[in-house]
DNA sequence: TCAGAATCAATCATAATCAATCAAGAACAG
DNA sequence: CTGTTCTTGATTGATTATGATTGATTCTGA
């Protein structure tokens, strides 16, 4: 059996079953112990799983946050929808920050023909923002693999040489009270600098993450502007007491 | 059997079982295990499989990056064969920035298990290193799109802030009295100043860029280690009085 | 806390696989 | 027909993967 067959394997494995023992794997795949463990070592050097005493687990972080891939399937449709709305308060000419994560991506196709700039920490925006032909500016940083997105001190660095007309987040969760959040910290620190470097800020966020709150605050609702698709009228009218909201007429 | 033949029978294959063993395509054709092989590396080098130790699977980037890769079919062989000489030069706990450039890219897969930070301004790299596990931080800057490097003064500003053990640049040309060349200035400055933060700088050449003069001095030959393949012994003479050139022994 | 059991990382020898080279024959052009 | 180029298969020594073994570490239950 290939080393890729069995590394495969073990990650199927754990798909299932979220941890798995070392003889298991064993078993399963017929090689031996030591095979296996180094497979494991390996497979936790690309972080696609984490060791534990006596087998494998999914790496935590991969479990709660779901992959950039799942995520960026799922409500397609009104991502798109959204996405398109919220392109439509970019005006020629404006120099823009736009986050990383699977909803302002799709903002992208949407940017084609004006004459804007860009500024991202997003990993998979590049591909689509360079087809599209739009200048595009990368800030530095560390990468994160999972999100794809660039984080760290050296991309507050960057960052903080920009100067935005608009800057558009993605967002974990929005809430009355508790304001914007998202899980990690990292990324928080880095939306809330590009707010802060911005005319204007849009959080850009579907209904879903209505009443969501996630680890870490990113901004109070005050300090931007909500683009959102459907919405309870309720929901709505008690949000607008706190900020302006934007809402996708469907 | 036509060569023809052998690549689709050996495509088909792979189309069905994802991954398969040489010895299996062996049998399956009749040829040599050294036919194979050399099939294996041909079809590698038009991306249109990925070969692993005992066999060869399916590479799923296959669709996604066609734009860029093109340029590195070239010299592949070579290239490889000199990218892991490169990184034979790297210890333990080093800090390197690697270069944009499609040699340089072929140095990632050495680097694998190597206790390592990593600095590049190369686009096209980070999938890679992200995929062997590899500590990276990508320089901020404009993305300039027909070499996928990050150029421009975000760039300088982001290198600044580093300090490297070691430093692997590609070049366009070396050339006895005008040193390390290439076209673009604006990579040109990177290279430099890199280089200047850097304890120790390599510069990777294939002998096809001996003699060859390009629009912006980068370095004087006496400024870098030159690591070079095979070169006719005159000119290895020659270029010795002015630096150090360590050459893959063929 | 302790002792036995399980699991671990490190090392070694062996086996499989690799790239590189060579020589023989096929295909081809002049 | 001759000389050249290309393909092929065999061989070489080098590299890499593997499985068994070791002694150290960690877990578990009393």
């Amino acid at each position: 059996m290939l080393t890729n067959e069995r590394h495969d394997m073990i990650l199927n494995l754990l798909a299932e079953k979220q941890t798995i023992k070392i003889q298991d794997i064993v078993d399963a795949t017929g090689s031996s112990e030591s095979t296996i463990r180094r497979d494991l070592t390996e497979l936790e050097n690309q972080h696609k799983l984490e060791r534990v005493f006596g087998g494998a687990t999914l790496s935590d972080r991969n479990s709660v946050e779901p992959s950039i891939v799942d995520k960026s399937t799922k409500n397609l449709q009104e991502k798109k929808r959204l996405a398109k709305f919220a392109a439509s308060f970019i005006k020629e000419g404006d120099c823009i920050f736009l986050d990383a994560g699977s909803t302002t991506f799709q903002m992208i196709p949407h940017l084609k023909d004006k004459d804007i700039v860009v500024v991202t920490n997003g990993l998979t925006h590049i591909d689509s923002l360079n087809e599209y032909g739009i200048t595009t500016y990368l800030t530095g940083g560390l990468i994160k693999s999972r999100t794809a997105a660039l984080v760290g001190s050296q991309t507050i660095q960057s960052v903080q040489s920009y100067r935005f007309d608009k800057c558009f987040l993605g967002v974990n969760g929005f809430h009355e009270n508790y304001g914007y959040t998202t899980p990690d910290p990292e990324e928080a620190s880095i939306k809330k600098l590009a707010s802060s470097l911005s005319k204007k800020t849009y959080v850009v966020a579907d209904h879903s993450k209505h009443e969501k709150v996630s680890f870490t605050k990113i901004l109070d609702l005050e300090e931007a502007v909500l683009l959102v698709d459907n919405l309870p009228l309720e929901a709505l009218k008690s949000l607008e007491q706190k900020t302006t909201v934007k809402v996708e007429i469907t």
